[in-house]
RNA sequence: GCCCCCGUAGCUCAGGGGAUAGAGCACUGCCCUCCGGAGGCAGGUGCACAGGUUCGAAUCCUGUCGGGGGCGCCA
């Protein structure tokens, strides 16, 4: 915005610069005495132009200093531009805030395209663990991100539903049932046990049947409990898909057969020893990858390139996965398989790689073991530290830093805790708002006058404010929602500061005045902000707490 | 053997080439005559190592060391 504007101008007054507006360095200083921006265009230039840095700042701080919405440009160091907006500039903010209100922070980056943002998938075959509920938080809260930057966001999780593992789900439950051992490689876990008592109770006639048909009997049971179980624990979590896909629905259909015909068009199947492959060494990756096997089933990487496929089907520009840190050897076939299918796989598809999450409990780290029985699930950490503790600590990480969580400090309900910083700062606002009702203190944008705003807070508050959209733009371009954490934890911090060294509501006897609406006002833009920036995150802004 | 991620303060972690590298916790001391002290202010310690690119590197490239994870006509 106010950005642009000045790098615009900072070219057409200096006018011999051949560059793109887009590409001049503009950027808000960490050092406030550097002015509300600060460019280093100057010393990019230098080689280039053959002058030095600091005659070309000086060109430029001409151009500048025409522009009505500047105060002040100063040259600093080896030729930094340190720029200063007049105090209405600063406070158009607040204006923009209070007129966009929960849309204040969007921007158009990403508009018209269509994205399908895939997380968690997991089997269904047992609760969520600590790792599904890294991507619970992190991905809902990335779609929000994408949306903010004018995605047209689709939420997908895509259901295992076929192949080994279920029916060693469906011979797991059976067994316990029959009350015989269950199969080596079977499911161990003891929810195991609570599926077979609520199957047997509704159909105690699957232990009779014959056993393949009792393993496909139990199974199909196992699975609609615990899909359902899934989906009511991410519904109690706050996080929402509009599609949920199974893997069989591509087996019922003919996507796997259009996607082999789409692929053989393309010209990079071939047979070898009675399977099919798909030649993806030609697009980098380490080994040629099997789609049906000699014996004419077809492999999950089959599943998996069907489904991408049909994704770009159903008109989905970029295909966004979110995957474990085990799972990261499928990036290379992935993208392999986009390109063999004629894609871009730099576009059309971004793979993001989550780091596991280790979690301590007093002082120990606990070992996630299904078989000790001390496997960490969504459902139980909820239980533990509450939806919004668990989903902002898990989010406020960028994903591929292994992260530790501790239990115990989690539960505290002090700013240990990162999420009651923020949320403190917004019922705090809040109360100062009912309080500024109480004593007849109009606020709002007709009371709003940024020639008040003098004090040093103020002013820092302000130039928070503003750099909300750009954290939401570079949040979604750079697939980082944590960035919207590291930035509200920050406003949260300017507004604390700007709160114990100006007042703002009228002491004792005064009268309200045009000083006490205008810093109310600016009380509300950051509420509003704040609660914004949770709101992406899927975390609460309580107005009491 | 090959591949991926990580190495920043005592601890947990931020820092998309820029000026003096940050936050929380932990430790010390201040700030309650009035808006929520779940707050503010002050205090000190650090970019694993070695090269390279650059006017400028915690950031990009290469290598070494250290930690974690992964390799299948498995799912």
């Amino acid at each position: 915005m106010v950005a642009s504007e000045i790098s615009q101008g900072s070219l057409t007054g200096e006018a011999a610069a051949s560059l793109s507006a887009e590409k001049i360095p503009l950027e808000r200083p960490k050092n406030r005495e550097h002015g509300d921006y600060a460019s280093s265009i100057a010393l990019a230039l230098a080689k280039s132009e053959g002058k030095t840095p600091r005659v070309i700042a000086e060109l430029i701080k001409t151009g500048l200093e025409a522009i009505d919405e500047i105060s002040k440009v100063e040259i600093a160091g080896p030729g930094f531009i340190n720029i200063t907006l007049n105090k209405s500039s600063q406070g158009a903010v607040v204006a923009r805030v209070l007129n966009e209100r929960e849309k204040f922070g969007e921007v158009k980056t990403l508009a018209g395209v269509k994205i399908n943002l895939e997380f968690i998938s997991a089997n269904p075959t047992g609760p969520l663990h600590l790792g599904h509920t890294r991507w619970a938080a992190v991905g809902d809260a990335l779609a929000s991100v994408l949306a903010a930057a004018g995605a047209q966001v689709t939420r997908e999780f895509y259901i295992n539903d076929r192949g080994n593992q279920m029916d060693l789900f469906g011979a797991s439950i059976r067994a316990v049932a029959l009350g015989i051992e269950r199969p080596e490689d079977g499911y161990q876990g003891e929810y195991i046990k609570d599926l077979a008592k609520l199957i047997l109770a509704q159909h105690p006639e699957y232990v009779n049947l014959p056993e393949s048909e009792s393993i496909a009997a139990f199974r199909e049971a196992g699975y609609a409990l615990q899909l359902q179980e899934q989906k009511d624990v991410l519904d109690n979590f706050g996080t929402h898909f509009d599609i949920w896909f199974s893997e069989r629905s591509l087996h019922g259909g003919d996507a796997l057969a259009k996607s082999l015909a789409k692929l053989k068009s393309q010209g990079h199947l071939f047979e070898l020893e009675g399977a099919t492959w798909l030649r993806t060494t030609d697009f980098g990756d380490d080994k040629d990858r099997v789609l049906v096997k000699s014996g004419g089933e077809l492999t999950y990487f089959a599943s998996d390139t069907a489904y991408y496929l049909d994704k770009r089907e159903r008109g989905f520009d970029i295909c966004i996965y979110m995957l474990g840190a085990d799972h990261h050897g499928y990036v290379g076939r992935l993208k392999a398989t986009a390109a063999c299918a004629g894609d871009n796989p730099e576009y059309n598809i971004h793979v993001l790689i989550g780091q596991l999450v280790k979690i301590m409990e007093g002082g120990v780290e606990l070992k996630l073991s299904k078989r000790a029985g001390t496997i960490i699930t969504l459902e139980e950490l909820v239980a533990k530290v509450g939806v919004d503790a668990a989903r902002y600590t898990l989010i406020r990480y960028p994903v591929d830093t292994p992260m530790v969580l501790d239990i115990d400090l989690l539960k505290r309900r002090t700013n240990d805790n990162p999420v009651y910083y923020v949320q403190y700062a917004h019922a705090r606002i809040a109360a100062l708002l009912r309080n500024a009702k109480e004593l007849g203190v109009d606020y709002g944008i007709n009371y709003f006058n940024p020639e008040l705003l003098t004090h040093e807070r103020e002013r820092e508050l302000l130039g928070g404010l503003a750099q909300y959209p750009e954290i939401v733009r570079s949040s979604a371009e750079l697939r980082q929602p944590h960035r919207v954490a590291r930035f509200i934890e920050e406003l949260a911090t300017l507004y604390h500061g700007f709160y114990s060294d100006c007042r703002v509501l009228p002491m004792g006897e005064e009268k309200p005045s045009p000083i006490h609406s205008t810093r109310a006002t600016l009380c509300e833009a950051t509420r509003q902000t704040i609660s914004n920036g949770l709101s992406l995150l899927g975390v609460s802004a309580p107005e009491r707490m």
